[in-house]
RNA sequence: GCCCCGGUGGUCUAGCGGUUAGGACGCCUCCCUUUCAAGGAGGAAAUCGCGGGUUCGAAUCCCGUCCGGGGUACCA
């Protein structure tokens, strides 16, 4: 039989990292074994129901390059796929229907005020809290009935067996077993008529035809409801597969705290698909070998559940930047160019850059890239090319590449101060800029290099760092930076020497 | 309280009875070099949570214990 997994989050917040790398586990193992990937929305809480948020985890599937074969927005033979509307198409009406007649469903009236009080005795008592019968798991058939006919709302609750030991066979932690008299009765269908997520996720996923139920660990305490489920309906298990959660660096969950922590505030940072995909999976899973740079195709090669780690992972973002930075120096021109300009002109940069304080050096960077681009410039390939291999994510192309492009970059007071004080660069610049009047054309990265290595015996000066650096900061205004015969080839003749012109109004 | 799950350098991990406990990020040193990166070569860093067993031999198997996490909802 083919595998089908299935995603199936609830709209009810921005998807995070964690629960992204467990679509991406879904859709490792279906394209590992050539089955199907669904999506299905559990919206079934209406109080919980966030607008826009269905989008979001689309979007955000989407981001680090998960496509799915049946879902919400693409349809599918197993239509509808948003919970609400299977609720409303009866899909889960003879399924409560054969639990009631069978016994392994009844009906309770407490109202959440008696529930509560219930549990409060439980706690002072240190009972085990929960619903473990109730005044209804063995009413009698005419309580029941009167209780209906006077219109008390009511729930529909699963009777769980109360003398075995129910197990679950879990791909990441093998045989769990455990003992039915620690299972209260969850309830199946809510007062006002929506199933929960015990009663219509099992039921969805069983019609669906699903064969692996990748979720969080948080499941796993009550897999034994579903397990039952599954057992009283007659219908075969899945494969149980719990997947540990992603924490932040102090090892507790992942918060605000940590930084970014909406799945895609890291496209809107400036991170690759592929850098991102590629380290949430290695969070909780390794190939075996020690293999750790792969793409999408070499990790659905190569997934299995089997190979999950059953322990928490932390997010480590310095492993993330070093990742990002080497998918981007991994890219041709024409990718990258594309990649930078379609990040400098999305929409959602901008939101998440105006939020943060080095938000306006990035944002201003970025816009003389999308100028340079309108404008036809034919240096920007080449300045995106000589900064691919010192930045770590889109975003740093912004001020990375901004001085070739701004008309007169802003001098570091710094090196200013180092650079600019010495005899020898008053008549290093004059030689420069004479030498560049005198250039016909733009001179190239070879002709440069000539003309500056000759200056150290020109002015006496024995080594290169003293023509080198303060020619830099001229050009460029910083201390680093690509090669200088090559940034200065791709400045061209003309500004250059207006740089110089700036420059030596700056002489200590 | 009760029930589960987890525990290998700071972090992600390999390991599945015999290894000098391997790799990666980060950190340090050196090389390359006009700077910064990138790249290359080294290094520091793990008494495998702890304590008992079993065994000639344990990170690996068993028991206990501690710590962390989850669940204990008419939320998912």
């Amino acid at each position: 039989m083919s595998v089908r997994v299935r995603y199936a989050p609830s709209p009810t917040g921005s998807p995070h990292v964690g629960n992204v790398r467990t679509a991406l586990f879904d859709y490792l193992l279906a394209r590992r074994f050539g089955g199907q990937f669904i999506i299905r929305l559990e919206d079934t809480d209406r109080t919980r129901f966030i607008e826009g948020c269905e989008e979001e985890i689309l979007e955000s599937l989407r981001y680090i390059g998960i496509t799915w074969d049946e879902g919400p927005d693409v349809g599918g033979p197993n239509a509808p796929y948003r919970q609400s509307e299977r609720k409303e198409a009866g899909l889960y009406e003879p399924v409560i229907k054969q639990l009631l007649e069978s016994g392994h469903a009844y009906y309770a009236f407490e109202t959440s005020e008696e529930l509560t009080e219930m549990r409060e005795f439980q706690q002072i008592n240190k009972q085990p809290t929960g619903y473990f019968g109730g005044n209804w798991r063995d009413a009698a058939p005419e309580k029941v009935a009167a209780a209906q006919a006077e219109g008390k709302p009511g729930v529909i609750r699963l009777r769980m067996p109360r003398d075995q030991r129910l197990v679950i066979q879990d791909a990441v932690r093998g045989r769990v077993e455990i003992d039915g008299s620690t299972q209260d009765d969850p309830v199946l269908i809510k007062a006002d008529g929506m199933p929960t997520y015990h009663f219509a996720a099992m039921v969805d996923d069983h019609l669906m035809g699903i064969t692996h139920v990748i979720r969080g660990e948080e499941w796993i305490s009550s897999a034994p409801k579903h397990v039952w489920l599954y057992e009283v309906l007659g219908w075969e298990q899945p494969m149980w597969v719990h997947v540990p959660v992603i924490n932040g660096k102090d090892g507790k969950k992942l918060s605000k705290r940590h930084g970014d922590t909406r799945c895609l505030d890291y496209r809107d940072a400036g991170y690759v698909p592929g850098a991102l995909a590629n380290f949430i999976a290695l969070i909780g899973w390794a190939p075996g070998d020690d293999r750790e740079l792969m793409s999408m195709e070499e990790m659905s090669s190569l997934f299995s559940v089997e190979s999950l780690n059953g322990s928490p992972g932390i997010f480590d973002p310095d492993k993330l930047i070093w990742m990002n930075g080497h998918y981007l120096r991994a890219m041709d021109a024409a990718t990258l160019r594309q990649m930078v300009l379609d990040y400098a002109k999305r929409p959602s940069t901008h939101a998440y850059w105006n939020e943060r304080e080095e938000g306006a050096a990035m944002l201003a960077g970025l816009k003389l890239l999308v100028d340079a681009e309108a404008a036809g410039d034919p240096r920007l390939d080449a300045a995106l090319r000589l900064e691919q291999e010192r930045v770590t994510t889109l975003a740093e192309f912004g001020p990375a590449c901004a001085f070739f492009f701004a008309p007169q970059p802003e001098l570091d007071e710094k090196a200013v101060e180092k650079w600019f004080g010495e005899a020898h660069v008053a008549p290093l610049f004059a030689n420069l800029d004479q030498w560049l009047s005198e250039q016909g054309e733009n001179p190239t990265q070879a002709e440069i290099e000539a003309f500056l290595k000759a200056q150290v015996d020109v002015l006496g000066v024995g080594k290169l760092g003293p023509i080198v650096h303060p020619t830099r900061v001229a050009m460029t205004g910083r201390t680093y930076g690509p090669g200088l015969w090559e940034l200065m080839e791709v400045l061209g003749r003309d500004r250059m020497r207006e740089r110089i012109a700036h420059a030596q109004t700056q002489l200590r």
